[in-house]
DNA sequence: TTAGGGTTAG
């Protein structure tokens, strides 16, 4: 009955006109309880004031929501205040997760290392809290470790590969976990993987992994298919990323941006645009992603007056304002248009500073456009930053030796040798063997 | 009480 509410005035009113006495302690936990799901902490905190008596359930669900929500020291003293018989193993998992999620592992580790009585997911926590901060040497020796891993656990060490550009251990692992009997991928083991693929151009795999959801009659989820269509038009396949859209039935924004971003990505701006058009039709809302496909495709097409235009419905019609990715799409296809003033007075216009990549954009197009006098009002922005993005210097000095100014080409050449800024090597790909 | 993706620029 006091599962859910749909807005917390129902709790607050339940609360505030129900004698204390009159609820016994289960009904009162999940009061707390749905409160803390719906992000209103001080009701919940309190309900867990005001309660006659409490059980680690009402503890455990305090201390959770406070680390949940970042609030890692209130977490802390109700963690210390409660009667240490009373901790039960989800008290401790939720610290330990508030730790690890926060980044302060070594905390983490102590608790797991202190605990009482560890769980599996005990050990997941802290095999993904290694994972996603990088360790995965130590996340690995963890999971190594474990005497027995369920799906979480294949999926955590799976996802700190493929976040951490390790994509090639996480694809064997993912072999590793097939050639296991009693576990099975899901949804979010096959999305990582997936999302792996794409980023290695490795098409083979990807469509084995496809044939294998389908043998293994999984459905085909909104978000798992986003993450087919992503990687079929990462590897430059439009035609199969198009296609699994068309064969899915619950599509969701993930779905519809995987598609916009896929055409734009791939050069096809019209599809893009098609594709915005039916979901306006549809009446699906879009979101800042969906705007940042649909600007990427303009930039890719050179399509100036759309890309006027969606920048500018996206913060009027839609109420998104815009994120630096955004700046950078708009100004980078004013740029390459030569609409270089429209495009330096929009920077002039955000309220926040611009970065690298944004400068970087329009000093790319004064190079294209022989323009000097705009980047010479933005060099100033720009050596302020202190960047160490070797490509901005470089673009700068050959605007300067376009145009025959020597001495700032060479002194902005001068600036990488100085603060020893290296270039990155250039990359390509090559597909993997299949698994 | 634990796990996931979407991105371009010279």
């Amino acid at each position: 009955m006091y599962s859910s509410f749909d807005d917390n005035i129902s709790a607050r009113k339940l609360f505030d006109t129900t004698p204390v006495n009159v609820l016994d302690i289960v009904s009162w936990n999940t009061l707390i309880d749905g409160c803390v799901k719906s992000g209103d902490l001080d009701l919940a905190r309190e309900i867990f004031d005001r309660m006659p008596e409490r059980n680690d359930v009402s503890w455990t669900a305090m201390i959770s929501g406070y680390a949940k929500s970042g609030e890692l020291d209130v977490a802390q003293s109700l963690f210390d205040k409660m009667m240490p018989v009373c901790r039960n193993v989800m008290t401790w998992n939720s610290m330990i997760s508030g730790f690890a999620k926060s980044g302060f592992l070594s905390l983490a580790r102590k608790m797991f290392d202190d605990m009482p009585c560890k769980n599996i997911v005990s050990w997941n926590i802290m095999v993904s809290g290694y994972a996603q901060c990088g360790e995965l040497e130590v996340a690995r020796c963890l999971f190594d470790d474990m005497e027995v891993k369920d799906v979480f656990s294949w999926s955590c060490m799976i996802a700190g590969y493929a976040q951490n550009n390790r994509g090639e251990d996480g694809l064997n692992l993912f072999r590793e976990m097939l050639a296991e009997d009693c576990i099975r991928p899901n949804e979010v083991t096959l999305v990582s993987v997936l999302s792996v693929c794409g980023h290695l151009v490795a098409l083979d795999q990807g469509k084995w992994i496809h044939s294998y959801i389908d043998r293994n009659g999984c459905k085909v989820s909104g978000n798992l298919g986003a993450a087919l269509i992503d990687m079929y038009a990462k590897c430059g396949c439009v035609e199969n990323a198009v296609e699994v859209f068309q064969k899915m039935n619950d599509k969701n924004i993930s779905t519809w941006n995987a598609l916009i971003t896929g055409f734009a990505v791939n050069g096809v701006a019209d599809g893009a645009i098609e594709a915005f058009s039916q979901m306006q039709k549809l009446e699906m809302k879009p979101n800042s992603i969906t705007f940042l496909g649909v600007l990427m495709a303009c930039c890719h097409g050179g399509l100036v007056e759309e890309g006027r235009r969606y920048f500018e419905i996206m913060s009027k019609t839609y109420e998104i304002q815009p994120e630096m990715k955004h700046y950078g799409c708009i100004i980078d296809l004013l740029g390459r248009a030569g609409l270089l003033e429209e495009a330096e007075a929009i920077v002039k216009t955000m309220t926040v500073k611009p970065d690298v990549m944004v400068l970087g954009a329009l000093f790319g197009a004064c190079r294209i456009h022989g323009e000097t006098l705009i980047a010479d009002r933005l060099r100033k922005d720009f050596l302020r930053m202190k960047s160490r993005e070797a490509g901005c210097h470089i673009l700068l000095s050959n605007i300067y030796a376009a145009a025959g100014r020597w001495a700032d080409a060479c002194s902005t050449r001068s600036m990488l040798t100085m603060h020893e800024i290296k270039k990155g090597v250039g990359l390509s790909s090559v597909e993997l063997p299949k698994i």
